[in-house]
DNA sequence: AAAGAACGCAACCGCGGTATT
DNA sequence: GAATACCGCGGTTGCGTTCTT
């Protein structure tokens, strides 16, 4: 039959975590790792705690080279375009992120990412002139979306509107297949209408969202990742600088006017000094992304491709 | 200075997938 | 093959801290 019961819940102990406990952790599992078993590991220390307490204890905070707050421009950028283009999956965005929890990249998000990108778009709402009909979309949007999408799907759809108004003002983003990939045509588009005319849709909001959760939502970061495993046309190395640009602006300010150091350059993205997204001198083969090992990204990314078919 | 509101973060909960018996 | 436990993940909550009035 199945294994011994995980933990005793009326004896383990909950809240947070003493400086004791830490370091009663910390000491077991450096010096004799976690043996694979998270569950018997409290046993083993003499620990009143869940097994499941202790791996994020041990995750999120004894780990060594945990990195906490303090985000960098460059991370922020990468959490954005990641969240957009596979949304809340928070392990893997921490992954690209070195020294980073799936926790903190989602608290952070949460807290502070979602509030200052979505902020601005209430901001240009309200600010605009033909303020009634930008609501009024607006508002259909979220009333419709609430029931049929999630609120992860809504969030990356607004991002993406922002995007395209940044881009171009004939929304070149609808076609940009970085962040629409696969359908040659606006994804965006397709969820708008049906979200404001779904009376007679054939193919509901909730479908799209869920097509767009199992086929589409991951593909650019697929591609993004991939971009280290092959060599992307000019054309898409300058769709991906669009949208890094507009990220930038989305996050730091209108018009490039902030002090960090954002837009392209010839052949990368600089940001801060650091190049995210570079590429080589002729601009066509991608170059130390995210600065950490290739290995890690080909693994991460056939992890992805091997889960959803790419 | 005090009270309430807002924020930020650590931790918990529940679920789905996988492994084990 | 079925039953059960384990693992990992995303969503949510609780609480301490900071900010605002």
């Amino acid at each position: 039959m199945g294994r011994a019961p995980c933990c005793d819940k009326a004896t383990v102990k909950k809240g947070p975590w003493s400086p004791e406990e830490d370091a009663m952790l910390k000491n077991y599992i450096e010096e004799h790792g976690t043996g694979g078993n998270w569950i018997a590991l409290p046993h083993k220390i003499g620990l009143k705690r869940c097994g499941k307490s202790c791996r994020l204890r041990w995750l999120n905070y004894l780990r060594p080279n945990i990195k906490h707050g303090d985000f960098t421009p460059e991370e922020d950028s990468i959490i954005c375009s990641l969240y957009i283009s596979i949304g809340s999956r928070w392990s893997i965005i921490a992954a690209q992120l070195p020294g980073r929890t799936d926790n903190d990249v989602k608290n952070y998000w949460n807290t502070k990412l979602k509030k200052r990108l979505l902020g601005r778009r209430k901001d240009r709402q309200s600010a605009a002139a033909t303020a009634a009909t930008s609501e009024t979309s607006a508002e259909n949007m979220n009333d419709a979306g609430e029931r049929a999408l999630s609120a992860s799907a809504m969030e990356r759809i607004q991002l993406c509107m922002q995007l395209q108004e940044l881009q171009s003002p004939l929304g070149a983003a609808h076609h940009n297949p970085l962040v629409w990939p696969g359908t040659g045509c606006s994804r965006a588009a397709t969820l708008s209408n049906n979200s404001f005319n779904s009376n007679s849709s054939t193919v509901t909001v909730a479908e799209q969202a869920g097509r767009s959760s199992s086929m589409n939502e991951h593909l650019m970061s697929a591609q993004q990742l991939d971009g280290g495993l092959g060599s992307p046309s000019s054309a898409e190395n300058s769709n991906v600088i669009s949208m890094e640009a507009g990220l930038e602006e989305l996050l730091y300010g209108e018009g490039n006017g902030s002090g960090k150091a954002a837009g392209a350059v010839d052949g990368g993205v600089q940001q801060g000094g650091v190049d995210w997204w570079s590429y080589d001198d002729q601009g066509k083969s991608p170059v130390g992304c995210w600065d950490f090992a290739p290995e890690t990204t080909n693994a991460v990314f056939q992890d992805y491709t091997s889960v959803y078919d790419i």
